[in-house]
DNA sequence: AAAAAGTAAGATAGAATTGTCTGATTAACA
DNA sequence: TGTTAATCAGACAATTCTATCTTACTTTTT
């Protein structure tokens, strides 16, 4: 069972913070992040596909081609690439899983849940690549 | 993707909700509680033999058999019974999926989700299911 | 003793997720 | 122009999760 975000998700967020802490101008190799993140290499190629096409990356293909962002570092959010790889998982349904939960029949967790709910999609939409790649002082990642 | 709890966690918790609401001297058949539920018999089935086997529900086989709380519905919380069917969740590893992230190396976003981990725990740890029974005004559960 | 209604348990099927392999295409460079 | 190294794309395999089916066993009632 993955915690919160799904395999691809967590390989996603991992991929593009490896990314941001490359020089922009350089074209970057699906090889060298699986090779560095121990990721497997074409799982994580079709996952940089979606990414690709959901806009927020660009890829450069032939000879020293690669991937790199599409956008700046600090406009890429946590959220942004939850919602391209899993997406809409938050708006979604009742955690207990009752069918007909709803604000007019809330399930017993409705509004505890609602808090912490509202607390991760918070987080996830204020924490940017830039400010995670800032934050991994060592490397290893 | 299960959005916290697996489905099979989640029917779990729904059943349990549904002993809890019952008479505590009768014993109540899966089908009787897939058919209000809306849950796959057979699976039930299994998810019920599991709780048994944690301690956490009695059977009574046989015609007129069924199952019971094995203890007072408010001595059983939300976090017993994810412990019963998906295991250690909350004591795992990285939200981003990191390897090697721990206290001493932190990922980007360990000691915000560290909090909001705390949240979940803290609030699932508190509820029981007797809380949740009285909660459930309507009937259809 | 037989019938009925239930749990217990295992085998199996289906679906989703994750991971692997192979070939086609593309671009840089000698 | 040919070689090399990369993305792109599709097929396929493995694993896990979810669901179904079937049989055996147990208990109560008749």
């Amino acid at each position: 069972m993955s915690l919160i975000f799904s395999r691809q998700c967590e390989y996603a967020i991992q991929a593009l913070i490896y990314l941001a802490k490359q020089p922009p101008e350089n074209w970057i190799s699906i090889k060298e992040i699986a090779k560095k993140l121990k990721i497997p290499q074409h799982f994580l190629g079709k996952i940089m596909q979606s990414l690709s096409a959901m806009g927020l990356l660009q890829s450069q293909k032939g000879l020293f081609g690669g991937f790199g962002l599409a956008k700046s570092a600090k406009q890429i959010f946590i959220y942004d690439i939850v919602e391209a790889i899993d997406g809409d998982v938050y708006r979604r349904e009742c955690v207990l899983g009752f069918p007909n939960c709803s604000e007019k029949s809330p399930c017993p967790v409705h509004d505890e849940w609602k808090d912490l709910r509202n607390g991760i999609v918070e987080m996830i939409k204020k924490k940017s690549l830039y400010d995670m790649s800032e934050e991994i002082l060592k490397p290893g990642y």
